[in-house]
Order: C-alpha cells, then structure tokens, then sequence
DNA sequence: GAGTGGTCTAGACCACGTT
DNA sequence: ACGTGGTCTAGACCACTCA
C-alpha cells in the first residue's frame, strides 16, 4: 500500500457545510478550505489539491482519498469535486482508475532525449503569405510521394520561396493532388496561404499535419535562393497535411534558415 | 450571422426519448441516433457531433444548435451532452461562448511555418539511463548558466556521453545548482539517470521543461566522442528543467546524432 | 461485499450577450 | 426579456477491484 493521507483534512467536514462563521479554533489548526466568491468552486478544489500535490504533501504515486472523502472535506457535490479532478487528470498530475482509487502521477520527463509528447511551437519572425514560385507544373508522383499522399495520380510540383518582410526564410516543395485543385497553376500562388487558397477555392479544409525535422545544411541551390552561404546550417522539415476528413493533401519538403528560427519544446 | 443549422435533426426530438420504434419514415429521413450499448452516451453523442462537423454538415464557423436542442435531440440529459461537447472544445474542434452559442472552430493550421501549438516527441533508440562520465566538478556559474537557473550559486558542470545499445548517440553538458544536490559526483552517475537519481537522493522532482532546437554540426570534440565525423549533422538542444514547484534545477546543453534522430511534430 | 471511480438524470440558479 | 452557456446539487445505477 503506498502512502494514505496524513491529516488536515479530517479537520473540517460532516458538520454544516458552507459554515463560514467564525468559531476560533482553538488549536493552530491547518487553514481548511475558504471558499472564494466569484471563482469557480471547482476550480478553487482544483488549485487547492494542485497545491498539495506540488507541495508534497502527497508525494507521486501516493494514493489520494476517495472522492467521498474529499466530497465532505470540501463540502461540495460528487459532480462539482469531479470536475476538478477530471482537470487535474487532463493536466496529466494524477491518474484515476475504476476500483482502484485515485493516484498522483510520477514525473515523467524521462532524463534522456526521448521524451513524453508535449507542446512544441516554431520560433522567429512571421511568415508572410505566399511567396515567390520557381515552379509549378503537373507531374507524375514518383514512389515516395505517392506513398506520402496515399494515391498514385497526377500531382503539382510547387516550389517556392518563402518571406518575412521581405527577406528570404525558406524554400519549399510542396506536391499537392491535382484531383483536389485542377487549376492550381492559375491561381495567386505569389500572395496567398496555400490553406487559405485551397479551402476558399477548392473547399479543401487542412484539419492536421506531421512533420519530421532534421538538421540539414544549404546546398547551392538552397543558398542562392535563401541569400546564405552553402553549407549553412537549416532545419529540413518534411511534412504531409491531411484534411480534416483525414485524406492527405499535401506533401511538403522544405528548407527553413537555422539561423533564424529555433524550435521551441515544452515538456511536461 | 453565420450559417445555422440545416436540418437533420428536427426529425427527431420534443417527443418522447429513447423511442426506438420503427414507425416507418414517409420520406428517407436520415438515419437520427441510435445509442449503442456498452459505450458511454457522452462518447457516441460527441462522436456523432464529430462526425457531423468533418463531414461539412457544420462548416468551420458556424453556430451549432444550443445545448436545449441537441439534449432533446439526443435525449440525454443535459450533463451528459455537456460532457460530450465539453470533449470536443479540448479536443479544439468548437468554441463555447457564454451567452453567444457554441460554434465549430475554423482550422488553425497555418500554411507557413509558424504553426498552431502541436505535440512532439522524439523519433529514434531509446537512450540508456547515465552514460560514460567525462567531466563532474563545481565551477561558479558564469553569466549564461546563471540567467538559465535564476541563481547565482556553484553549480556542478557535468559532462556526459550517452549511449544505445552501446552505441554513442549523444552528448550532453548539464549545470546543476550544488545547493540541490551537495555531492553529486559522489552519485552513480554512469548508470543512473539524472531525474531518477536527484529524486531518489535529494528529493528533487522535475515537472516539466523547455528545450529550444537548432541544427548544427558536429566539432572534432564532438565527432570523437560520438564516433562520427567532424561536420557531421546534429541537433543542438538547449534544455531547461524545472521542479514540479517551478524552480529551475536543470540547464544542459546536448548533442545529439542527427542521422539516427529525428523530431516529430503533430500539428492540429 | 464493501469501496472505488464511471455514468447519467432532473432539477436549480447564475452571468453573460443579444434584442 | 430572453436564450445562451457555466455552475452546482442530490440523488441513482453500474462495472470494476480487492480483501
């Protein structure tokens, strides 16, 4: 059996709940629970059990008390106290399970570079939409893209170079279905998202994405484009956007300056 | 005022719930609700919705019927349809606005790089646990390390290579406050991780952290130690680590094989 | 069988935004 | 004034786990 709860909170319960009349106690007895007005109770439950977690007073992997217990502790509803700890459940600080009881998670950012999931963001100046197209024509998938866009049509090769205020970020290619845009070679390719221009012409919704990074260095090719010098150093980011009814859309590889962006990671 | 709601589900409600009776349909009206057994209520509801919101039936930006008309829609009560929209609004697909309605969220992915918050993790041989000790003496934090930890004092600079399977696939220098820990060179820190062991000796609980990534190049320090050669492809990564009660415990800065690693990010 | 969490209901009052 | 979503309650039944 791991570690039950100590004490401190069999001071207050079973009697009157919302009693907030002042009898003072005559030992020091542990500040119970004051109910805020005008904030959520179950978020006021929330932080308060979020505070004894991070202050050890129940150390992970310990066993919480029973929502019974907690319910007369707080004074409140079986829904309301619930509510809370489904929060705390969703932030990943404690596991629940049926029959068993309700347990604080142990930490699980593992030492090394394997990691839990988490939030990641890219970091640098906005892109700008659009930008400027070396190429666009119909070809032929070859194997790999094929693969990637799980059908084996005609797509359009689009290749473009990407802006922030004007000076060059990026380069990339992205190949794209033709049956999902017939015409894309005709549109605004220079000025607009290409989210933007496939949902408002061709009602193609973009609903999620993966992308792969990998450190990469600036070929000639990439260096004239980008205005950096050849073998600088760049994120390759190779990325296949799915619709929202989850049918593949895009498949993209492109070159973003090292120098300028940074991802960001948020582990938790 | 944004689109509303066609039609499909007038067909059915105000009358009595949970009939399943067959009173044939004059016209092929679609197919309403049927529950199934075994499965919680709130998970078919919200699973119906999502359904209806990724086959266009709401398009992104749309008002969807108040929670009244989808409870008598449903026929559940109204916690139990609230808890099924409640899903879908942290799964991200609606927004809910009190006093407005509830509205289906236009896709966030953004064509440039710079995208919506997203999970990442890791692609690659999972890392053993320590690792082959190179460097472990207490210097005074310089300027940088010291900005990173938010503290002035020694710190141990510990540096590391790690490994899989035998195999050399990174390194890392960390700098750790000597308060937290006052005679980590004395640790086991060749087979041990570091979360595992300040939180077995010294109590200390890491919660979370920020990793910020670059592309880089392997120097002749780095390709010696890692068997590679020099100019080599690696990531940079700059991690700080916090305690579960938000002190930063942890500054390092690592290496790793670009060509056996690789980051994958989901976007949504 | 006793205790746990999971689900669901049918009411209630409230703050908010629109009309 | 009305309809929206946000909060909260006090019951109920269930599946699951463990002694």
């Amino acid at each position: 059996m791991t570690a039950r709860w100590g004490g401190g909170i069999s001071s207050l319960d079973q009697t009157s709940k919302r009693t907030y009349i002042d009898s003072v106690p005559p030992s020091p007895a542990p500040q119970p629970f004051a109910k805020r007005p005008g904030v959520a109770l179950h978020h006021q439950i929330k932080e308060d059990l979020f505070h004894k977690l991070r202050s050890g007073e129940w150390p992970p992997g310990a066993e919480m008390p029973s929502e019974h217990i907690l319910c007369t502790h707080y004074g409140v509803s079986r829904g309301t106290l619930r509510r809370a700890l489904a929060d705390l459940v969703s932030d990943g600080y404690v596991e629940r399970h049926s029959g068993r009881g309700t347990f604080v998670c142990r930490p699980k950012l593992v030492s090394g570079v394997t990691s839990a999931y988490s939030r990641s963001s890219v970091v640098g100046p906005a892109v700008d939409p659009g930008g400027r197209v070396l190429l666009c024509r119909r070809v032929k998938a070859d194997r790999h893209v094929a693969a990637m866009l799980q059908s084996r049509g005609a797509v359009w090769q689009l290749e473009r170079v990407r802006f922030t205020d004007g000076q060059a970020i990026g380069l990339q290619t992205s190949f794209i279905p033709v049956v999902l845009c017939p015409d894309l070679a005709k549109q605004d390719l220079q000025s607009k998202h290409l989210v933007d221009l496939m949902r408002d012409i061709y009602g193609v919704h973009f609903g999620s994405a993966v992308e792969y990074l990998d450190p990469g260095i600036a070929d000639s090719h990439v260096a004239r484009h980008l205005g950096i010098r050849v073998n600088a150093l760049v994120f390759r980011i190779e990325r296949t956007a799915y619709t929202v009814d989850g049918r593949a859309a895009e498949y993209r590889n492109a070159v973003l300056r090292g120098d300028m962006y940074r991802y960001r990671i948020e582990l938790r």
